[in-house]
DNA sequence: CGAAATAACGTGTACGTTCACGATTTCTTA
DNA sequence: TAAGAAATCGTGAACGTACACGTTATTTCG
């Protein structure tokens, strides 16, 4: 264990070859070693051959330094999201925001662009961004055949997509991050099968079935629900467009039923209105509920008990994956895993504070996961 | 919402200021400016202060790509963890490999050194790290008590010194990042809580109680389970030593107990001496488990619902967040938050299978978190 | 008061790479 | 075979910063 054995592990203390070592080495030119290397035209081929080896023999290794400061590439991506649901998509954004402005090398300019909310102008908004002629677009697909279209004339513009919190499959999109939908919902199904010992009925409520999103779920939770408990029977699906109203109308229905349901499982972040309703029923606690992402509102229902657990969707972690993923690709040519699907948190009483640094006033570190 | 309006918004599409921008604004040379920035002596006291303040105006971020590739500056950081446990910190190393590859604009060379497991040839070893001079140096203290004066000459050395996976508070350490171990064990206790509905015991099984990590988990266990479970009681914390044989036998006595456990709470990834004990004894089944991190032979176990949830604590994210934090150091001046607090993943069954691919053969992809 | 000493600032080069441009060679074809 | 076209290759200027060195302004002291 001298120190020459120690010289000779896995440490590169060799002074780093440079692409002018190798054309040194051969007697030619740096700007063809160059052109051999990233394959450009202009060289031939028995050269290239001969600089390939070359480089192989030298260990050559690019100085990503120099490489990031003479392309002094100015990446344009445009980050276009809803406005509501804020809670979600305000720390998307941090998220994006963040990574963003720790990456070195190189300068990345965000172009955030907000709309009211999924499917309330977003086609036209969208539209507009085909003429900016980003190098990337991060967007969240509403009804992912109407976008079609619009993402194959973005990608054929030279524009990457990646779509974040919803894919938009069978399109051109580059690739898609989001939370594993099916996965939440069985998730739900399995707590809410583990705690519940009695036999009866669970309900689901949800916001949008039109969106990828809230179908997988619900396919997810009945298809777990099915398996892990054959002592609970699945209530119809209750839709509530993510309109307050009529998701607190249809929780005063559902409570109405007799037998009650035993525990009730809430895919949207637009879960007040059914607390809500719960709560004037005196029914919080007494039946078992799992809610979905994390909101101040929520913290108390959560540090009570009344609420077993809340599915959070990462956000934060969602745009940092989207804005990593889209990067890696501009710069390197790598092409990505189709869809990234982040597991959600799952989110009790005890380690709910480990959250809720993420929910508190903005601006602040937003530390990461 | 014209166009003014949306050119107003967050999006800085300002062409970056560099040293000679602010040089320009000031009338001065370049060379005035980069003395002033770095608190060189040869520079008024009233031109440094003109020349932070334009700097401060102009919002000048330093080109760290110039920067590292003028100095020539390779970041060495030394990454210094055990052999065992291979699932753990196979994992982590391969967190900061990706990470650390993906950094543009910084030539960072890691110097990945091992040793057989925690508090055997780590001091040693990490004596031995003194004299490389690392930039920073990546590490999981065994015993914090031991590696206090170590800490102390690297970083007076002019080292950084992250740690992973457990800490070693009150000492010259720069930051360090882990899983909330009291988190995990209060997850632990809640979840058991909800499950386990009748009067009884519940046991946990632990690793070396030395280490902070462990000693914190059952401080987490304990005082979740006395807050919420008013039904269960906790048996002595059983400590293995990280022993096969050990903790074999102590899962055999505490089968023996009459009456039974409920519920065990195996607090190291070190699980398969008990669980091959409940094996035997035709326990599995009949006692709610919960287990430490995600290796292959837990696969079956959990798939089977023979363990109620895995506590995963996510060694790739932890590799990743630790050496962004170090980069981010070293490149910029920020100190890092001291103690960085990542949230476990609860694995269940039926968010399983999004977890497989972190533990299959090694150099896939290995995504994000 | 003038020269030397010191402080304050400007100038130029180099880091390794990319790329436009010009120079040179090789290949076609009449 | 000569000249034009095409392929191949060399040259030099940048990218933003750090730093050695040279230059100018200010002070000190015999």
């Amino acid at each position: 264990m001298n120190a020459s054995v120690k010289r000779s592990m896995k440490n590169k203390n060799v002074e780093p070859t440079g692409i002018k070592d190798i054309a040194a080495a051969l007697n030619i030119s740096i700007g063809t070693v160059d052109r051999a290397l990233h394959d450009r035209p202009g060289v031939s081929p028995k050269t290239r051959a001969k600089v390939m080896k070359m480089a192989e023999k030298l260990n050559y290794r690019p100085n990503v330094a120099a490489r990031s400061l003479k392309l002094n590439r100015r990446l344009r991506v445009g980050v276009y999201l809803p406005r509501q649901i804020a809670s979600f998509f305000d720390s998307l954004r941090e998220g994006i925001q963040a990574t963003a402005a720790s990456t070195h090398g190189l300068n990345l300019e965000l172009d955030f662009q907000m709309y009211p909310r999924l499917g309330d102008g977003d086609l036209e908004m969208l539209e507009s961004s085909v003429e900016h002629h980003y190098d990337g677009l991060i967007m969240t697909p509403g009804d992912p055949a109407r976008v079609a279209s619009l993402v194959h004339r973005l990608t054929s513009h030279g524009t990457a997509v990646i779509c974040v919190a919803s894919d938009a499959p069978r399109t051109d999109r580059l690739a898609a991050v989001c939370v594993d939908a099916a996965a939440s919902g069985g998730i739900a199904a399995e707590l809410l099968a583990r705690v519940i010992r009695e036999k009866g009925s669970v309900a689901t409520i949800t916001g949008n079935l039109g969106t990828l999103d809230h179908a997988e779920k619900l396919r997810g939770f009945a298809g777990t629900l099915a398996t892990v408990a054959p002592h609970l029977s699945l209530l119809p699906a209750i839709e509530s467009h993510e309109r307050p109203k009529e998701a607190y109308q249809a929780t005063l229905a559902l409570l109405a039923r007799r037998p009650r349901p035993l525990g009730i499982y809430i895919s949207t972040a637009n879960s007040m209105p059914v607390l809500r309703a719960l709560e004037e029923q005196k029914m919080l606690g007494h039946i078992e509920i799992i809610t979905t992402d994390l909101f101040p509102e929520l913290v108390p229902l959560i540090e009570s008990g009344n609420i077993l657990a809340t599915l959070y969707q990462r956000p934060f972690t969602q745009g940092k994956v989207a804005i990593e993923t889209l990067v890696r690709y501009l710069t390197e040519k790598t092409t990505p895993e189709a869809v990234n699907r982040l597991a959600p948190h799952i989110i009790l009483r005890s380690n709910l504070p480990l959250f809720l640094n993420r929910i508190s006033a903005n601006e602040n570190e937003a530390d990461d996961q």
